[in-house]
DNA sequence: TTAGGGTTAG
């Protein structure tokens, strides 16, 4: 029930161009028997009551069921007066080619079938009797090339020669249209379709889904549903993804409902959707009651169940899914070496993203270029960006996602200069920047102060390349602005943005006020954060903060009076450090580790060294005095804990890797930073807003964040 | 003849 009720909202709530159905009207007939929770199905079938309505009074042609043919030309009436001889020649000649091109496409040289495929074009039309096995060689051709200009070649011809395909090749033409991203021809074709079939409806839906018009799709899954006395599998497996598409759980759930009814959900292809569908749409435990009782655990079928965890954050039961994987004997593809990259970098485990570039490597999916580029992200992630550039050259193919990902790479290590060089070489090589392009080339200018050619690609991102500036890039203008302290000017640029200011924004104003000190106008921002999220925790404290700085007391005061009113309190934060494959968590102040004693012995003694480089503790300017009770709670704690734990049980020259829960402040980012300097380590600190590399008593991010 | 899972930024 939920479902209809889910799409009726979606369909009316869309602005479809042609409303086919009325969707209450439709599904009212329909809404009993579709209740998953309790495995209860009506008996009345499906399909038994079609609801009569009329597409002429929905404003719609009637299809037309049965077309006449085509009237074919009158073929030979001309070549009946060329001589019988030559004839005999050229249709020799031409069934050569036909034989040739079809062995082209077998070897999947589909340019050189393309190729000859100009001769037969060249020639004579009245001579050539194409047949449906070298259209079909063609259409493989021309999917194989996504060639766009094949499709309307073949087309082109066929219609000239009047051939008529036949259900088969109509099939095959519309997947051609579909494959080569033709929507509209495709639509248009399947439209004027005199006869459709299953394969013809799974075939144009597959391909509205592919194109992620998951509204169309279901639009046109119900017109199907009506039309045939049965739906297949594969539509199944295409409309759950489109319920995935569409992040809408109850379709999902009544479609499996349906499956289930349909005796579809044996099908790998249906179960593979469903996992994927239920952890995309928020519910991982379905995704593994559904894995859990797949018969036969595939490859794809692992894959969706790892990345279902990988997406909600369960990066440790995604890693032992992995190796449970491994287990099982299962072959794993480049698609889990992916996944599991990315759950290592999630980790800041070293240890297992080496393991797995070693095992993509192994299993010769070396060059597979978003493993790759999950991998330079690992690298760069992790204060490695040189071995992400390595990764990068040797990556036989780049996509903008491998550019962007190495120029991020660059621009967290405040190298600047080699992310603008790199952004410079990737539009002379030809690729197209995207809005993320600009985002990291620009957030790169800003770490490293080049405002001139910040301000430059700023001005010629519409201009030049037609990328409208979004509110991040408005940010990071903001940032770089604020880092030279050019408060004023950041402002400015904030209330002339064409669109209402963002957080992002306030935010990065509210940042370079706080590093400038410029109190007054902090205060605005943060007070435009706290209107713009009231029930934001991490809001209350930046004003609370900016207020006990400006000298604000009783607006402070006024501030913990309402945190107390609203029971709002601050979570513990938690770092995490991975040492010797293990992960190990610490929360502000924890003494839970058996090791705790030596930890804060260590502590103890880390923190004289740094006092005597001239380390101050900083009080609590900027740190959330939320509760007088709680004056103990030590919040910026948990780091340090973490950092003191890697000194003891890590040799001397490896760097320590450190996942945050929260952004770092300010005293831990001194503290952090005369750590690395007193034991000559290098540390990398993701915290909850960006990454920090420590090094030599300088952190990546300039002091600035 | 048609189908399922992956990478950057946020």
């Amino acid at each position: 029930m939920d479902m209809w009720v889910g799409l009726d909202h979606i369909l009316s709530s869309s602005r479809l161009s042609c409303p086919l159905i009325e969707p209450r009207i439709f599904f009212g007939e329909r809404d009993n028997f579709l209740v998953f929770n309790q495995k209860r199905f009506y008996k009345r079938s499906l399909f038994s009551q079609k609801i009569r309505w009329s597409f002429t009074e929905q404003g719609l042609k009637p299809r037309p069921k049965h077309q006449n043919p085509v009237p074919k030309p009158l073929k030979g009436e001309q070549s009946a007066v060329k001589d019988q001889a030559e004839m005999i020649v050229d249709k020799n000649f031409s069934s050569g080619i036909y034989h040739k091109i079809e062995k082209l496409v077998l070897q999947g040289k589909y340019h050189e079938a393309l190729e000859l495929f100009e001769i037969l074009e060249s020639e004579s039309m009245e001579d050539n009797v194409v047949d449906k096995s070298t259209y079909d060689a063609l259409v493989r051709a021309c999917i194989g090339l996504k060639s766009i200009s094949g499709v309307k070649r073949v087309l082109n011809y066929m219609v000239n020669c009047g051939f008529e395909p036949d259900q088969y090749l109509s099939n095959r033409l519309l997947l051609m249209h579909v494959k080569c991203g033709m929507m509209v021809d495709a639509r248009k074709l399947f439209d004027d379709m005199p006869e459709r079939n299953l394969v013809s409806w799974n075939t144009i839906i597959g391909g509205i889904v592919d194109s992620g018009d998951y509204l169309e799709a279901f639009r046109l899954f119900f017109i199907m549903w009506d039309e045939f006395s049965d739906v297949g599998s594969r539509t199944f497996a295409m409309m759950i993804r489109a319920s995935a598409g569409l992040e809408l759980i109850s379709p999902g759930r009544q479609l499996h409902s349906l499956a289930l009814k349909l005796d579809a959900t044996d099908d790998i292809y249906v179960s593979c959707a469903l996992i994927d569908m239920y952890s995309k749409c928020g519910s991982i435990d379905d995704a593994r009651c559904v894995f859990d009782e797949m018969p036969e655990k595939t490859t794809v079928g692992w894959n969706s169940i790892i990345a279902g965890y990988a997406l909600h954050g369960y990066s440790e039961e995604a890693m032992n899914m992995y190796y449970d994987m491994q287990d099982s004997g299962v072959n794993m593809d480049h698609f889990t070496f992916s996944i599991i990259i990315r759950v290592c970098t999630r980790l800041a485990s070293v240890e297992h993203a080496k393991q797995a570039h070693a095992g993509l490597v192994r299993h010769g999916f070396g060059l597979d270029i978003v493993a790759n580029t999950a991998l330079m992200d690992f690298y760069s992630k992790w204060g490695r960006v040189e071995d992400a550039r390595n990764v990068f050259e040797k990556m036989p193919q780049k996509n903008v996602i491998s550019w962007n990902a190495l120029i991020a790479g660059y621009g967290n290590h405040g190298q600047g200069v080699e992310a603008v060089e790199l952004f410079e070489r990737m539009i002379s090589e030809g690729f197209v920047p995207n809005h993320v392009t600009f985002l990291a080339v620009l957030s790169a200018c800003s770490y490293s102060g080049l405002s001139d050619r910040g301000w430059e690609i700023f001005e010629s991102m519409n201009r030049v390349y037609k990328v409208k500036p979004r509110a991040m890039h408005y940010a990071c203008m903001v940032e770089l602005l604020g880092r030279e302290g050019l408060l004023d000017e950041a402002f400015a640029l904030i209330r002339d943005a064409p669109f209402e200011p963002t957080l992002n924004m306030w935010a990065a104003l509210l940042t370079a006020c706080r590093v400038h000190k410029n109190f007054v106008l902090g205060r605005f921002a943060a007070e435009k954060l706290y209107g713009m999220e009231p029930e934001k925790l991490s809001n209350y404290v930046v004003l609370l903060n900016i207020y006990n700085c400006s000298g604000k007391f009783q607006e402070a005061a006024s501030v913990i009076q309402t945190l107390k009113k609203k029971g709002l309190r601050m979570l513990p934060a938690c770092t995490w450090i991975d040492i010797k494959k293990q992960p190990y968590v610490f929360f502000s102040g924890d003494k839970c580790h058996a090791q705790t004693d030596q930890i804060y012995e260590k502590l103890e003694k880390m923190m004289q060294e740094i006092s005597k480089q001239g380390y101050v503790p900083d009080g609590k300017s900027f740190l959330a005095d939320v509760d007088e009770e709680e004056e103990e709670l030590q919040l910026c704690h948990s780091e340090k804990l973490a950092i003191s734990f890697g000194l003891i049980n890590t040799v001397d020259s490896t760097p320590l890797h450190l996942v945050q829960s929260h952004r770092i402040c300010y005293d831990c980012h001194n503290a952090i930073k005369l750590m690395a300097l007193v034991a000559k380590r290098e540390i990398v600190v993701r915290d909850a807003s960006r990454f920090h590399r420590f090094k030599d008593g300088t952190c990546s991010c300039g002091d600035y964040w």
